[in-house]
DNA sequence: AAACCTTAACCTTAAATTAACCTATACCTT
DNA sequence: AAGGTATAGGTTAATTTAAGGTTAAGGTTT
């Protein structure tokens, strides 16, 4: 699984269990810090910034709901995933209200605690929409285009073509495909297409060495580095 | 609670279950889709533009998992809920893997499917009562504005414009998705909302040297400081 | 009355389409 | 192989269409 550096907390005071959870997290080469009480917990939230938290319901000083409670009242953002050892709905209810993205009853797998976390953390870093060729890359969320770290400027339809490009690359795009996926059924009746290319290539291509784009004649397009295969 | 409009689709063979699901969300005011094959539950889904979808994982014509690999595939990122009849780790490791946001084992209860839905949809919804940008910062609770700790004068559906484009901050929100969550399905038939960002851009942006409002042409409106990056 | 919302008219700017023309490639004929 | 022709693709600029911004009037709510 494509494991991005996460960085999380651990606010549990069974030390067994933790160290159990930080353990195994390593394997997956994930760092994790670890607090022992609810108060810790919280001064760590306030003053990192981590990808997600994991957070006991029961813990010394300061009960889990409390710290769940109480950043988000700061408006501290951070994924917050509970761990209990009651499975009522109430106290799910309560977890949730409380500010919880998700809530998992001991015990649990390992690999879910894992699992969870990681979807939790991609959500929030936006890891999912992202799309890179060489080093050009697409962020679908944002509507941006990047080229070496620069912003591109294009319009909607330019986007839309480059998306598809990216998408199918190292594959080529048949001219009919290109339009199908941009106008769908109701297509244009001109060379429109040739047009947006056109200025498609201005911005992604226009003043680099390397060229991302080529022309297959007669089969369609495609995006990568190299013009051959 | 529930007070932003929400859009779901629920993607159940299951009539009965489907129905009772959706009166619930019904009662919650959540405004719900229903296809009863995966088939057109993903056609929906490539279609519209949905807050989350509940899909479950045995599906006639196409089954749960795949609609969610496809889906990801195509670069939708609407958050899914996965139901299921299993409860075994493999499969819930397999729904993640294809891209599930939450799992939700059959049989469960209806408080827990909603609450779990809303957390997806709107990160933490009610949760967060305090929403900072750059200089600018919302309570939502005393629902004031302030810019530069100088108290800012905005209409309630001004306030909740911002608070949208806030929220999504650094991502840009679509004209129909602000409309949606401003009027949900009784949408003035005119250029409300026109009025009503040149408005907020007045009282946000108006004496300050730093925009934070900015249009994206035919994509929509982004809030952050710096309009390239 | 004051604040707020909707509506519509008008203005401005961005983006898409179109057509005309140019160039490269394929492939056909002798 | 040389030349010719058809076709696909590239380039440019004008035009059309659509999106967004601005303003003011009228209606509603409080």
């Amino acid at each position: 699984m494509g494991l991005v550096n996460l960085q999380l907390l651990l606010v549990e005071d069974d030390i067994d269990l933790a160290t159990a959870i930080i353990d195994y997290l390593e394997l997956e080469n994930i760092q994790c810090d670890h607090a022992a009480n609810g108060i810790s917990g919280l001064t760590l939230i306030q003053t990192n910034s981590y990808d997600a938290v994991i957070l006991d319901l029961n813990l010394p000083k300061m009960s889990g709901l409390t710290v769940c409670e109480t950043m988000r009242a700061e408006g501290i953002d951070t994924p917050v995933l509970m761990l209990t050892a009651q499975d009522t709905l109430a106290d799910k209810l309560t977890g949730f209200s409380k500010g919880a993205d998700d809530y998992l009853v001991k015990p649990f797998a390992m690999e879910e605690l894992i699992v969870r976390t990681q979807v939790l953390s991609r959500r929030r870093s936006g890891q999912i929409n992202k799309l890179t060729v060489a080093d050009l890359s697409l962020n679908i969320d944002q509507q941006t285009a990047h080229r070496n770290n620069t912003l591109l400027k294009l319009s909607p339809i330019g986007f839309k073509i480059l998306e598809t490009l990216m998408r199918s690359s190292p594959t080529p795009v048949s001219r009919e495909k290109l339009m199908q996926n941009v106008w769908g059924d109701e297509q244009p009746d001109s060379n429109s297409l040739k047009v947006h290319l056109f200025n498609l290539r201005k911005a992604v291509d226009g003043n680099q060495q390397v060229k991302l784009i080529h022309t297959l004649v007669g089969r369609g397009f495609v995006l990568k580095i190299e013009p051959n295969s």
